[in-house]
DNA sequence: AATAAACTTGACCAATTGGTCAGATTGGTT
DNA sequence: AACCAATCTGACCAATTGGTCAAGTTTATT
């Protein structure tokens, strides 16, 4: 994964439009067409890996020619940092509605609900994460020192107090989210494995409803929280 | 990850002794030697995945010229495909002790805990069957449908009787496992990310057992299984 | 209509890399 | 010592692939 820095110059041919976003004019188009880049490189990169994944293949993904794919994202690199930020988008705004102080069983079973539609619905994207945090995060992890570090701590924070107030067992937060974390993103990364146990079949509307129930029942439980009615 | 299998006829050079593990005659060094350009090999395509790692930085860490790793395994994907079943043998030997008939407490707990262990001896085994899984498991499909399932329903069965004779509560087994194994796996895989997470400190004997402690307990209690003492 | 900027693309290149091979070297056996 | 199989290795090759570039075409603006 070398670094070229040189190449990046060649963009101020291209003037400000392409460098960032804050061209009006034609960006529909121009945001289609980059859409449908990073729809096809996140498919690409969840099932090959950033070097499994060429350029040219993901172009023909997208339906253009390679050429023109590095007219929109001049290094491979920058593409695949584009496919990874967007996953953490995705990540933290679900991870917001975590903490809008309610009480923790509810906070906690909104949380899985949200994480559960995620994987569902981006599991290409949970892959691409897993993946690159798997080979040590070299293109995101200052994102892992910054924005997710303080998230987990303040997060932390609130469960601790929730632990402090007696309304749940005495467990180390960290190792709570954790859980969640891992579970949820089980059923995205593992998919593969998940259908092929399930008789190579994908989860359905009702088997994912399952799968959200169970782990819920089990981690609030776990936790000395009530599910959904009782209490 | 095309297949070439015509080079594999050139392997009728070298005879019985490499084309299996039946020559007992200077297996000791041979064993060595390949036990070396296993465990490079395995912390190569954890840290980049398949077509990430090269064979040539492969052979650099085991102190041999590529061309000797090449005689030794005749394609990269020959010595991938070994490294990825080495990992499977370890998880299904640990899973064995999972069902000596106990009650479910301590089969739950006996298993997390060698889960655990797995993570923490077996990092790079672990990262690199999540990447085989993540990325479709081109290459050990086989064992998913085959040994994997068996094992899985058999366990799934043992769990549905111990619900069956009210010892626990009513959940899905399959979730149960899928909980224990993408928890505990994920102190293997994302040792990156928690690492980070703890100031970039690696877990510590304290930290081990306090983290299998809290998934234990969470766990068991989830299903409504007590925790070592009382009960 | 004219002009320039934005966008598109086929052809191309340099670097990387999995794998080969012929010729050494080593070690056991007679 | 002689022999042979096993092991080792430097040099090499063919294929892949990220990225470039010059010559286009389209689009907005005047």
């Amino acid at each position: 994964m070398k670094r070229q820095n040189v190449q990046f110059l060649n963009v101020k041919r291209v003037r400000k439009s392409v460098a960032d976003g804050s061209n009006f004019k034609q960006s529909a188009t121009r945001n289609k067409k980059k859409e449908a880049i990073l729809v096809a490189a996140e498919k690409m990169f969840a099932d090959y890996g950033f070097r499994g994944a060429t350029t040219q293949v993901i172009a023909d993904l997208a339906g253009i020619p390679k050429a023109n794919l590095h007219y929109y994202f001049p290094t491979k690199e920058a593409l695949y940092s584009q496919v990874v930020q967007n996953i953490f988008d995705i990540w933290l705004e679900a991870a917001d509605s975590f903490d809008q102080n309610q009480d923790p069983a509810s906070a906690l079973a909104s949380y899985i609900d949200k994480k559960m539609e995620i994987s569902r619905a981006h599991p290409n994207g949970s892959k691409v994460w897993a993946n690159e945090v798997m080979h040590g995060a070299p293109i995101i992890q200052d994102y892992l020192e910054t924005t997710l570090k303080e998230w987990t701590i303040s997060r932390e924070a609130v469960i601790q107090s929730w632990i402090d107030e007696g309304l749940m067992d005495q467990i180390d937060p960290k190792h709570l989210l954790y859980m969640i974390w891992a579970t949820t993103q089980h059923y995205a990364d593992f998919v593969h494995q998940v259908e092929t146990l399930n008789d190579g079949q994908a989860f359905d509307d009702d088997a994912w409803e399952a799968a959200t129930r169970d782990v819920k029942k089990i981690i609030l439980r776990g936790v000395g929280l009530s599910v959904g009615d009782d209490k």
